[in-house]
DNA sequence: AAAAAAGCCGATAACGTTCTCGATAACTTG
DNA sequence: CAAGTTATCGAGAACGTTATCGGCTTTTTT
């Protein structure tokens, strides 16, 4: 099957006999053309099912319509749910989003930035994998001048819009829930040293200890990976010290799950003996038993929010950088009922 | 920030002081270039750090580099994990993938099919939310000469390749391990009428039941949606009749999910009274109480084979469409233990 | 040693679109 | 009615790259 050649505007204008230059002007709705050759070229692009060339267009505007997505990976609920709430923006204002997974390695982030092809994408959007100390990579993309947002796992040290959900009254809410559940000793499982989603986090949970007069006891802070293998293994480091904690604050629902069929297994009691506390309102926190306390991160928000930032950058190259920060909602399950 | 002018082709060869042409050569390591010159070219393309224009080669080559990926939606993790297998191919290959979601709307997916700027995409990957009878939007494209990939949710009408797990097999492989598990009323809760894979899941049933002479119920095979509250309400109509089933096997597993709450609510002891079987292996089957037995389905490698065909179809036009059926494994657990 | 071939390179057109500028005709203005 | 405005359009360049073709050297062939 030989591809069809497709319609352009040197058609149009043939067909009625005008310039392209007409053609493209009424076409883009713009200034010097009259209502009736507008209303013509119009019909007939209609007729012959016209489509822009978005080759040729990105190539006298230097633009792409495109905007390149960097993230860890996206099989995850939250992530794919961003990535969900980003589609629909970009979609509806004209732009393709390119995904680009980094699959958790900082390496990965670091070549897959620095092989960008600039000339072809107007913007992106990150979600750090690396330390958000060394950002060079995204930092030399910023400083040619590409619009840059950043989500979720973002860096203080880069000079840029950012959106992220609220981390640490999240982290504080369902710390000061347990504690108000009758938990006292409250450990805390989180995510490897960086991010400042974790700093927020952890600070939450000291924060509400502290409110509380409770005592901080760094053998039950333990920074691991963010999956449900850490989660467990966590626990079993926990149940290795004399004092144990009655009560785990995990920095995501992976990791509160992974706790939980841990906690099972050494038979204790969920909730009654040990309760359980999570972050991000993941499917599995609902349908595993005890189903799990969290605080819902508002993923879709996340992505729609920080899309239209970037859109709004691209749009106006003054536009200032801002931090959003969205609200989250406290959602009580079992696994903190005693 | 103002951004930067892009180094392009005539930079370096003013630089070297040659023709764009020669540059072009020796970048594309093409014919009629000397070794000396294509080394200085491409030193001085890796000093001023040269990336190609995708809009300029695209429009001299008829390409885009850009393949478009419509799926009923993203936050499943059957279908993030088919997209991650996609992505992965189409990286390696210096294509872009970009996304449409139907949402599992019918009319979403003809305006998105009719929207689609077939000039700016290279290739179509296609997972069906519409009736597979009525499938013009899609005829319509693949008459253009645009090559068009189904995978999952294929349809028979449609003259492509198409990439998808052995529904059949998985379906039969299930029941026949719920037969054997002592289970002989055993009910079905499928999708919607008209998918492929529907078709295929409720023959692989049927058959299994007939190889052991058990009579198939009408009233035990319900077509309703795919998602998890569908499986609860199948249940209530099941539980509804005078016959109840002994067992249920779900078209997927967020419906057997659905199914595993229900029953639990009514009692029922999953594995000793009723047993329940799946699809897909979804983090949820394995993380529920009981857990859930199911067919893995190979996502990842369905992602990946179906791009590599788009990428076959799209490199020469005579490639001639094919069928890949990929096995997945059937995983016991407990929802199918007496 | 002449003829043929091979190696290497540059000039130019082309891809589809937008933008700048100038041209023409119609319309105002005083 | 002359001069200035306004409305409408077309010609041509430009965006960055590749493809075609022709020209000049150098090498090979006979």
């Amino acid at each position: 099957m030989k591809r069809a050649r497709p319609v352009t505007i040197k058609d149009i204008a043939r067909e009625l006999n005008i310039s392209v230059a007409t053609v493209s002007r009424a076409i883009r709705n713009s200034y010097d053309v009259s209502e009736e050759t507008r209303n013509r070229v119009l019909e007939m692009s209609k007729d012959l099912n016209y489509r822009p060339n978005f080759n040729a267009t990105g190539l006298v505007n230097h633009t792409s319509h495109n905007i390149a997505v960097i993230l860890p990976h996206i099989t995850s609920y939250y992530f794919s749910t961003v990535i969900a709430g980003i589609q629909s923006i970009a979609y509806k204002n004209g732009y393709n989003i390119i995904l680009h997974l980094t699959d958790e390695s900082a390496e990965r982030e670091v070549i897959i930035a620095r092989d960008l092809s600039l000339s072809s994408i107007d913007g992106i959007l990150v979600s750090l994998t690396s330390k958000p100390e060394k950002c060079d990579h995204l930092k030399e993309i910023m400083n040619q001048g590409v619009p840059l947002v950043l989500f979720d796992r973002v860096a203080e040290s880069i000079h840029a819009s950012k959106v992220m959900q609220n981390d640490y009254e999240g982290a504080f809410v369902v710390v000061e829930h347990l504690i108000k559940s009758g938990y006292k000793n409250i450990a805390h499982i989180t995510g490897p040293h960086g991010p400042s989603i974790i700093k927020h986090r952890v600070n939450g949970y000291l924060d509400a200890l502290k409110k509380y007069n409770l005592t901080v006891n760094e053998e039950w802070i333990i920074h691991s990976e963010f999956n449900m293998l850490s989660g467990r293994e966590d626990v079993k480091k926990l149940w290795n010290n004399k004092n144990k904690p009655d009560a785990i604050f995990a920095v995501n629902d992976k990791k509160a799950v992974g706790a939980v069929l841990e906690l099972k297994e050494k038979k204790v009691v969920i909730g009654k003996d040990v309760g359980v506390g999570g972050f991000t309102n993941d499917p599995l926190a609902a349908i595993i038993s005890p189903s799990i306390t969290t605080y819902e991160a508002p993923a879709l928000e996340v992505g729609q929010q920080c899309c239209e930032l970037l859109l709004k950058h691209i749009k106006s190259s003054n536009f200032q950088p801002r931090e959003v920060v969205i609200k989250g909602r406290l959602i009580v399950r079992e696994s903190s009922k005693k």
